[in-house]
DNA sequence: ATAAATAAGACTAAATTAGTCTGGTATAAA
DNA sequence: TTTATACCAGACTAATTTAGTCTTATTTAT
């Protein structure tokens, strides 16, 4: 359906909370779980991933949380998705380097190719659209 | 995950094959299904939605099928996706003429003006790209 | 008449996504 | 140095969505 997981909604508050509260304290997972009324765990895991992914710096500990890593212009929203939906693409048979064609329906439905196009313009689309703009 | 559903495949695959074989005689979903290898259950739902939203025409009967209604370069991806997946949008809560705001953590979440900018612009690229380009 | 085709909708199965739980580690502060 | 707070990680379950099947009806060329 081309909808965006919650995951993905998730990551996009989170990192939106952490943009717009810019003090030097970090913000921890249960005060955005609050704020926006979403499930701790989940955005904890959200959180997490994106730590993995460099975009947020972690504290452990009492006075422990997240900050954002880069300035909210120069974070992607597909950095920020990518992070807890590695596999963010609008169909599996898309041909790239790695991914070397695992097409369920192989070389009968001919339209990867073309929707590798699509693809590409999707990415920029989300690659343009930078934290900063969605505040 | 933003993946194009099965029927939106389907949808695709189907139209760029009787854009191909654009001979005078109807195409049946059983050709389609044979040709593709894929469920003839489904693709003939699929194609009863193409013809539902005037992408198609179908003809019943012995010697029934479905051929395309207009040009290739005139059917966008956009309306075969939404005739077969009518809320096509990457989160549920964008602001439309019709829909209200029904987020469902309502005003606190923040994100979705934004979003619906993005919207605005995958659609674009679903608009603009045509069954022709996908031949 | 009959066989081949679309039409429509109920139903089931499979896959994905969302959310919970448990046990662990790190650390500031009492 | 104990304790409370917070992150880390992964297994597990529940809910939702998607995919696929089945059934019945209607249309129409031969």
């Amino acid at each position: 359906m081309l909808k965006l997981s919650k995951k993905s909604e998730y990551a996009l508050m989170a990192a939106r909370y952490m943009a717009i509260k810019n003090h030097g304290t970090a913000v921890t997972a249960k005060e955005i779980a609050d704020q926006h009324q979403i499930s701790f765990e989940l955005v904890a895991k959200v959180l997490q991933s994106l730590t993995r992914n460099d975009i947020t710096v972690s504290f452990q500990g009492v006075k422990g949380g997240y900050t954002l890593k880069k300035n909210p212009l120069e974070i992607s929203l597909i950095d920020l998705i990518r992070s807890v939906e590695p596999d963010f693409q609008i169909t599996n048979c898309l041909k790239t380097d790695t991914n070397k064609n695992e097409c369920s329906h192989s070389d009968c439905c001919k339209i990867k190719d073309p929707l590798a196009e699509v693809q590409k313009k999707i990415d920029k689309v989300f690659y343009e659209t930078k934290l900063a703009h969605i505040i």
